[in-house]
DNA sequence: GGCAACGTAACT
DNA sequence: AGTTACGTTGCC
């Protein structure tokens, strides 16, 4: 029964060049020819066609209806003409098919019949990713089976053909993007990102300013700080080596990044001391995966080894983790760990029914595994995150504005970000020369010390880093699935060596976690697969901040989702539109969220996404975002499918609004007062249109801000003048007015305001032209 | 490089 | 026989 392999793949060449109708594809020289090659075929064979595993959750999944390819079907109405799966049931662990059969003795896989381990791998059917020969290990006449076994795709390895032959696998690993790499988060992008990213340690040195802030650190505080710029806060540019380390986000040249990231995996002695004892859930160690082939040390978790169903998901997720946290020590999420999805989840399997777990161990003796591919971490991160995120996701949606989940194409607002695309060093050129607000670019971004009002909520602005040439492929994320969590909850104890459980009970852990910031539950994540999943717990990621962050990538995207943050901070990123709306319509429970310093072309994802829990917007020095953009923003979701009528403001519900450096008028001012009823705060600050009318039209009668406003940032706004006070006196609740810097405000004038307001509101000069109120 | 389209493998 | 959808193609 083997693969209807109908050996007429030298007719179909010929006979394609004669059908091939008018703009139409070659009729059958793609899969068709692929597939049908002889399977034995010795060597260079095409790859099959692997098929649903019918298990996972993508699988089980009913198809969304919203999608690109679903509205292309025709139970839903469409042409069918695409025939592919629903974006949301991609199969996480796609299988060789039934039909498939070994090279070499021509029987299937046969690791079913048998018990032990090692066995199993020796008699289930492994597809080579390179020469894309199915074999029964055991078939093969090489007495040193050194294959590779590839933890996330069931049933793949490197043939030890291949693998002696050192021929490449990356053309097999494209192939088999579509199953795992695209997802968000996909290590091969990750590591391509890391490799750009140069040397961790490197990068570590490059940036020492960036210290990691403490974890659960009050992100209100923070952004209420009092708008003192230390030196090290005002805005600098980048060092010109972060500015050329654009990624090429998607590139598969990741054998380097191994290498480097070998070189990173730090034998961190206190670690290893600590947890030396831990055992891991699922596995026994392993001897051989203390070192790769290259003899290196993987990293330094020493003998708490693990593996999942293919193998150590947790250690490939760590070394993200921590490179990420190596590499941008600002950033607090790993996201490396993100994706457990893969292959962990516990329905989502390898092929042939069964081979999952035993898949590993029995393999890994033979066939030394070599994580070339680490998706499989972020698949199973993102199986985790699949039910609870989607579910979550999609009740939240039912009640509210449901997105399609593709997102359309970026029109107009594609330009802005092309103007980036233009140069290495420099990531804005367009920018240094333009004044943006009125304010030059200069000024913006270097502060003199004396007129460095800023603070108080605010992003320092800095050189915006450069999109990727295309946004990350967002539409290729489409094509994948966060996959859900695992069902089975984690436990509740630490499984330790001896059978015995740790006597720390997890909520305790919990606590112990609490204590430490981000970066340091990064490395607590490599510790085992248990602490893995505690260390994502949400409660731990309440704010994920990746501000400065050079590169979104998928695989953070991932992250953030597996986290579901309620705050989450995406300043002076090169985020594009789509993974923004890709992020949106799954974080539905996102309180805080901020974008300063990103493009307006990718803010616009808001406009056709509701986050109905949305408290606070930081959308400030935002390029592009003037009235005209405004009114997007605050217009009703642009969502016209049968169901979502809700015209109301989709930022209705936010109170904390900041607007600091944009290039708006009244215009705009009128409508954050007549369309968010709940604004208390409102940063205006550098805004250079904003003056005495402005004001007025904040605090006017039958304005709902006037009675909302508590605190108004309008320093460094040179048309607001005294005047401005006297508007201030009709607001009932204002607790804090910030006219610090500017230049027609007059300490005299403040003064008289608080002497006036004295009698209802004792308000005091906490700063000059900084009005508080005293109690 | 992204995407629509399509042949046909794989499955029901 | 009918349906689903993988993997490839060529156009844009």
């Amino acid at each position: 029964m083997a693969l209807s392999l109908s050996g007429d793949d030298e007719e179909y060449d010929s006979e394609s060049e004669q059908q091939r109708a008018a703009n139409r594809p070659k009729p059958k020289v793609g899969t068709s020819a692929a597939i049908k090659l002889p399977s034995n075929r010795s060597s260079s064979g095409a790859r099959r066609r692997r098929t649903r595993c019918r298990k996972c959750e993508a699988c089980v999944r009913t198809e969304c209806g919203e999608c690109h390819f679903c509205k292309d079907m025709k139970k839903f109405g469409g042409p069918g003409r695409m025939k592919q799966s629903c974006i949301m049931r991609q199969c996480i662990a796609p299988v060789l098919p039934h039909t498939a059969v070994c090279v070499v003795c021509k029987e299937a896989g046969k690791e079913d019949t048998l018990e032990e381990e090692e066995e199993k791998f020796n008699f289930m059917l492994m597809e080579c990713s390179i020469c894309n020969e199915i074999v029964h290990p055991n078939c093969l006449k090489v007495n040193d089976a050194s294959g590779v076994v590839n933890d996330e795709l069931p049933n793949c390895w490197e043939c030890p053909k291949c693998n002696h032959a050192g021929k490449s696998g990356k053309v097999s690993i494209n192939m088999w993007f579509k199953y795992a790499s695209n997802l968000p988060g996909s290590l091969l992008r990750e590591q391509k990102s890391l490799k750009e990213e140069g040397d961790a340690s490197t990068a570590v040195k490059r940036r020492p300013d960036r210290e990691e802030t403490p974890r659960y650190r009050p992100e209100e505080t923070l952004h209420r700080q009092p708008p003192l710029l230390s030196p090290s806060n005002l805005p600098r540019p980048r060092p010109e080596d972060k500015l050329r380390k654009k990624r090429k986000l998607f590139d598969d040249d990741e054998e380097e990044d191994l290498g480097v990231r070998k070189k990173e995996k730090s034998d961190d002695p206190y670690y290893s001391k600590l947890l030396h004892h831990i055992k891991t859930e699922e596995e026994d160690e392993d001897p051989y995966e203390e070192e790769d082939e290259e003899g290196r040390v993987p990293h330094f978790r020493g003998g708490v080894e693990r593996r999942g169903r293919f193998g150590d998901p947790e250690d490939e997720a760590d070394e993200r983790d921590s490179r990420s946290s190596l590499l941008n020590p600002s950033v607090k999420t790993p996201f490396g760990d993100s994706d457990q999805s893969l292959c962990s989840s516990p329905q989502a399997g390898p092929s042939s029914e069964g081979g999952s777990e035993t898949q590993e161990k029995g393999p890994r003796r033979k066939a030394r595994r070599k994580r070339r591919l680490p998706n499989r971490e972020l698949s199973r991160e993102l199986s985790k995150a699949l039910n609870q995120e989607i579910q979550k996701t999609e009740d939240c949606l039912a009640n509210e504005n449901r997105q399609p989940l593709k997102v359309e194409p970026q029109t107009e607002n594609e330009e802005p970000q092309r103007l980036f695309r233009n140069e290495l060093g420099d990531q804005r050129p367009h920018l240094k020369n333009k004044e943006m607000n009125g304010t030059p670019w200069e000024l913006r971004h270097f502060y003199p010390s004396q007129i460095t009002p800023l603070g108080f909520n605010r992003s320092t602005p800095t050189n915006r880093p450069v999109p990727p040439h295309s946004p990350p492929k967002c539409v290729q994320m489409e094509r994948h699935v966060i996959r859900p969590p695992p069902i089975s909850p984690p436990p509740d104890r630490l499984p330790l060596k001896d059978g015995k459980s740790h006597v720390i009970q997890r909520e305790v852990w919990m606590k112990i976690f609490g204590y430490l910031t981000h970066q340091e539950l990064c490395v607590c994540m490599r510790v085992c697969k248990t602490w893995n999943r505690w260390c994502c717990d949400k409660r731990l990621w309440t704010m994920i901040d990746l501000n400065r962050c050079t590169s979104i990538t998928p695989l953070m995207l991932s992250g953030i989702i597996r986290r579901q943050p309620g705050s989450l901070d995406l300043s002076w990123t090169n985020i594009s539109k789509k993974q923004l709306g890709w992020l949106i319509n799954r974080l539905p429970g996102l309180r805080v969220l901020k974008l300063s310093g990103c493009s307006w072309a990718a803010v616009s994802a808001l406009c056709t996404s509701s986050c109905p829990l949305l408290r606070t917007l930081d959308v400030q020095w935002v390029e592009g975002l003037k009235d005209a953009q405004m009114r997007d923003l605050l217009s009703p979701p642009t969502d016209n499918r049968p169901g979502q009528l809700d015209n109301r403001c989709k930022l209705r519900n936010v109170e904390d609004l900041r607007l600091a450096g944009l290039d708006i008028t009244d215009t705009s001012l009128r409508l954050i007062s007549r369309q968010m009823p709940s604004l208390s705060m409102l940063d205006l600050s550098y805004c250079n249109h904003i003056n005495d009318q402005s004001v007025n039209l904040l605090t006017a009668a039958g304005t709902t801000t006037r009675d909302s406003l508590t605190d108004i940032n309008l320093s460094v706004c040179n048309r607001v003048t005294d005047h401005s006070l006297n508007f201030f006196k009709r607001c009932g609740s204002i607790c804090q007015i910030d006219l610090r810097f500017c230049k027609q405000v007059t300490r005299t004038a403040c003064e008289r305001f608080i002497a006036e307001m004295s009698v209802s509101v004792p308000f005091r000069l906490k700063e000059d032209k900084l009005l508080q109120k005293a109690s």
